[in-house]
DNA sequence: TGACTTCGTGTTGTTTGTACACGTACTATC
DNA sequence: GATAGTACGTGTACAAACAACACGAAGTCA
């Protein structure tokens, strides 16, 4: 560790910090994590998962750091987001916040408990408390990238299990989109770009007739991507 | 002007700045504008226009007062591109840079020679030198981002005078997405969407038969969108 | 007046999108 | 073990959008 306990520059410089909207599929409905701040400002408001950038570190580097300190979250589907810079946004000083947002599947990647004991929780995207700073425009910011994306690439993947059928790629559509897919059509469309993989498994547990699990194919695309395929659903 | 030389903090803080890619349209291709470096490093190197972001201003105000600091241009089209963050991007320090991208047109918005005797000047988005930092790879972003966007934002008319002719635009589609369109159903499609005002005049000093100039409905196209109709061409 | 350049316009065949319903497989319960 | 309940998996027909394609008219210039 240096013994230095002060850097010192000629001009006034802002701090630089990361925030991750980190989005997740419950069976239900689409969640954002959200932690509990413990200290000031806002104190006891929740707000998204976060931290100050160091020295040496890249943005994502940063971004995946304070994920995994704060909820426990490796090997994620990770994308910056945009840059966040209204000057009072933060009433301490001057911050500057580069936002990411992230893809994760509930139940595969379980969420511990904030190694700092601050708390994390899951919020539908329609039903989150008031956010500290200007998280709130974040999140809606993100809510809009998920959306737009969703159509031309194929990011809603990270948020269903490997192995998942199509009902379940259905329901994930329908949430985001808000808005109801007609079932012949989209699996007709899904299932006409040939780039998932028919399992020879089926659902599990289920009370009814199981269905086919699927697989995306995640090599097949990159290979027509360069090829200058171009999803869309 | 404050009399203190120096700001103290308690962790190291690397730099921010801006840099802008600015777009124009010449009647032959796609450009971009490039300022040539004075001061090291990347001495007598081309480079995008952008500075260091003050510690009172939001990274919007910087990129549109760098931009005019260092090209002359005011009141153009501008929009946050991507957050650039390697940590050798800089070889002086530690500096991360929020790129924009601007859309100009060039019969408008001619170019002043930099204030502070920097050269500016125009190259062919195909016929770059190699560039300052990482600067090519933000030209490549930008360039990415322009092409994407062109499709489904009608952002192409901030690449054209006020009135233009649709063969004008045509012609802009083609070299941005870099291929040929067929005419008929280019125009078929463009007017179908009714967002063209086709004026009572029609292009001056050609030697031919001249065209049609039409101007784009912006106060339409706002009111359209807010009731969720989506551009595409 | 003739040569040259760009303008402006419709139709047809093909592909894609959309609307729509029911028998089957499996589970749970009585 | 019969029955009710639930989600699975499948095809067709009509409408709309897309893609391919050529030529006469308007205007300038020599």
């Amino acid at each position: 560790m240096p013994v230095a306990t002060s850097y010192t520059y000629k001009y006034p410089r802002g701090a630089l910090t990361v925030d991750c909207v980190v989005f997740g599929l419950d069976d239900s409905a689409l969640k954002v994590m959200l932690i509990q701040r413990g200290p000031p400002p806002f104190e006891g408001k929740w707000a998204l998962p976060g931290g100050f950038v160091r020295v040496d570190e890249t943005l994502d580097q940063a971004a995946r750091r304070e994920l995994e300190e704060e909820t426990g979250l490796r090997q994620v589907f990770l994308e910056q987001l945009y840059t966040f810079s209204a000057v009072d946004r933060d009433p301490r000083e001057r911050v500057v916040s580069v936002a990411y947002y992230a893809l994760i599947n509930l139940g595969e990647h379980p969420v511990q408990a904030a190694s700092d004991a601050r708390e994390a929780a899951w919020f539908g995207v329609h039903d989150v408390p008031s956010l500290a700073f200007d998280h709130g425009e974040i999140l809606q910011t993100a809510l809009d990238r998920l959306r737009g994306k969703l159509r031309y690439q194929p990011i809603g993947f990270e948020l269903l299990p490997k192995k998942f059928t199509l009902s379940q790629l259905q329901h994930l559509y329908e949430l985001v989109l808000e808005r109801e897919l007609d079932k012949r059509n989209f699996r007709k469309r899904v299932l006409s770009m040939d780039l998932l993989i028919e399992t020879d498994e089926v659902q599990q547990d289920v009370a009814h007739r199981a269905a086919r699990l699927y697989r995306f194919d995640e090599r097949k695309y990159r290979r027509l991507t360069k090829a200058g395929f171009h999803f869309e659903l």
